[in-house]
DNA sequence: TATGAATGAGCCTTCATTCAT
DNA sequence: AATGAATGAAGGCTCATTCAT
């Protein structure tokens, strides 16, 4: 006769249990903040969305703010995730540079729920200073992966900063970010040649031939 | 002879009654959106600014939604006003591109309300379309503001612009907004220098001298 | 040069012109409290139907209860005239009793606004005290006037009536209004025929052959 | 050997009470819609005489509507039970349609709550579309069961009935409802004595002796 | 771990009424 | 005689939150 199965087993398993439907929501939750917005989300879409009971979101987030510290959080990753990804290898470095603010800008433009939410949130953050962390790492750290990428690439090319190095990828950042939302309010005003154009011009400008 | 009085007939003052009303109540949305942002915001607190009943409002504009709709038009007025003043006279034009650079910075970077307000229902807009029309407007009048003064002024700098005249402005207010947002996230990644500078350098890129 | 016109005549104008207006409001009151019932008729609903201002409505009735009232009554009124006309003369007595049944039923099926009207207050009555004056006025008159009207058209048929006199128009009446509230509910259920048959049929169970 | 406790499982109980707390909110509804009729009817009204807050009776029934639907669907099944009762067998053919009818008239006269809110949603209905199917089908059940009983009673008489079957209790039904409305807006206008006699009549006259 | 019931504060809106003009 | 402005009390409804189970 064997023993029965041991008690850790069934723990583990209802530990996980949890994880997997605390990550259920924050999931469900990015989709229906994504689609409307915050201030017309309420607990009961997320929980429906998630296929659960409006108390089991509270369960696992005792307040709407904790939840929604979360998903702005899990968003901001995701999209820096996919940030990282456009950085691939590539011989020329001219192309790559190229190709890279091309990816950067469709991840704002194609308006992802992640990307839709981060953008939300940070309108929200005006008003609400708990999630202002989130966003504040969120930009560092987008800051610090195009440093290193695209000084490499630029480097590459013969050319050298003109600016301070943190303050570079803080402005490619930032004019991404302010053509995406003209972008989206009229979008005839902008096609994707324009951004691109823009950011290498801009970028050009931020380096100069190296002595 | 003089004139007769003028006839400030009844209805005549009923009607200015009315209009200075609605726009007090325009004028304490802009405050209390500014302080609380949209989503915390409700028709009564808007109310209690203005120092009127909630029936009163709801007289002068008869959803929350219309009154939105206003007080995004008088910002967005504003705002602009605002900005057209950025341009004032300056002999030397180096001095003045940069000079109008800050203003245009600290116009977002102070965030009055008005500002505030543009950014706060720029989210919004995201999930409520008729808000949307206001700020294309707004970006339009922007874009066409900066593209008369900053020609101008390069021109007389023997330069010319690289790209087509429409896009210029739309690349500079893109990069102000989108530094603005980081700015506000985390005040310490960007001083205003750092700004003055970046903005200088994109406008050094979208120019080249004149042959 | 002729003396002014005699002030009588202003006075007598502006009696006039309130007269116009009060009757005006009922009517336009009728319009609308047919069209939405009382419980979703505003005085707003009646001023904009009137062609008039709220305040102009409370000017000529104070509340909306004694507008109401005068709603009622002239309703009550219109209904009873149109009764009235229905026992025009005829010759032959068999045929002249079977056509104005039809024309009383018509009266209620057809729901003229006036009838509409009744119907409704008469519901509100049953928490309205005030209403119902009117209403026991209208149902009296009715019966009186069906009473010398059907009386007299049966006699000539040598019949008398089998119940006291008063009670039976008081009769007919009832099953004319109970009827048509079936009809409203479920129209399938009674045809014109259905309904004249049997008014008839209890015509003449109250009548019996003259000795 | 005892058959097993029955399985009341916490869901089990869960389930009864909502469906307990449902019926306590339809029978306030009944009680307070009777008192003070539907337009003078809040749902703040219903929660308090339920003993239950605002929010609990909106857990229940999502919007005013539907749970009048409830009510008068309700109300409904018991005024149609109530009228069921009236039909208790007797020996005597003559003296059981005559106590029939006298139940079936004090079953209006004496409004009980539920007969109230029949008539007064009745009323409602007029303007509201979603409230005749449930009247379309009382007034149904309501002809089929006199149908069933008062033909028993009358063949037994001897009597066969000279109008199409499923007209007669349409007629006795109407004629006791319109009666009730004149009772109680002039209640000395009809005893009970003459709404019997009158309802005999009729009766008398849609049958006739068999061959 | 998860649910269903219930709460109560608050929201947007409607509306009868008042009043100065 | 009539109007437009303003009021304030409800009204129906939403929603984050609590809690027993």
């Amino acid at each position: 006769m064997t023993a029965p199965a041991p008690p850790v087993t069934l723990a583990a398993v209802r530990y996980k249990k949890s994880e997997i439907s605390a990550a259920q929501i924050v999931s469900a939750a990015t989709r229906v903040l994504a689609r409307q917005g915050y201030a017309r989300t309420s607990l009961m879409d997320i929980a429906v969305e998630a296929g659960m009971s409006k108390g089991a979101v509270h369960y696992h987030y005792p307040t709407k703010e904790a939840l929604m510290g979360k998903v702005l959080e899990h968003a901001c990753d995701q999209v820096a995730d996919r940030a990282r990804a456009a950085w691939s290898a590539a011989d020329n470095p001219f192309e790559s540079v190229r190709s890279s603010i091309l990816v950067l800008w469709r991840l704002r433009a194609q308006r992802t729920d992640e990307a839709s939410v981060v953008a939300d949130l940070l309108a929200q953050s005006l008003h609400d200073e708990a999630l202002r962390p989130a966003l504040a790492n969120y930009y560092r750290f987008a800051a610090t992966q195009l440093l290193e990428h695209l000084t490499v690439q630029m480097v590459a090319m013969g050319l050298r900063p003109k600016v301070r190095a943190e303050l570079m990828p803080r402005i490619l950042t930032g004019l991404l970010d302010g053509l995406v939302m003209q972008h989206f309010v009229d979008p005839d005003a902008l096609t994707e040649d324009d951004v691109v154009q823009a950011v290498e011009m801009l970028a050009m400008g931020l380096f100069e031939p190296q002595k």
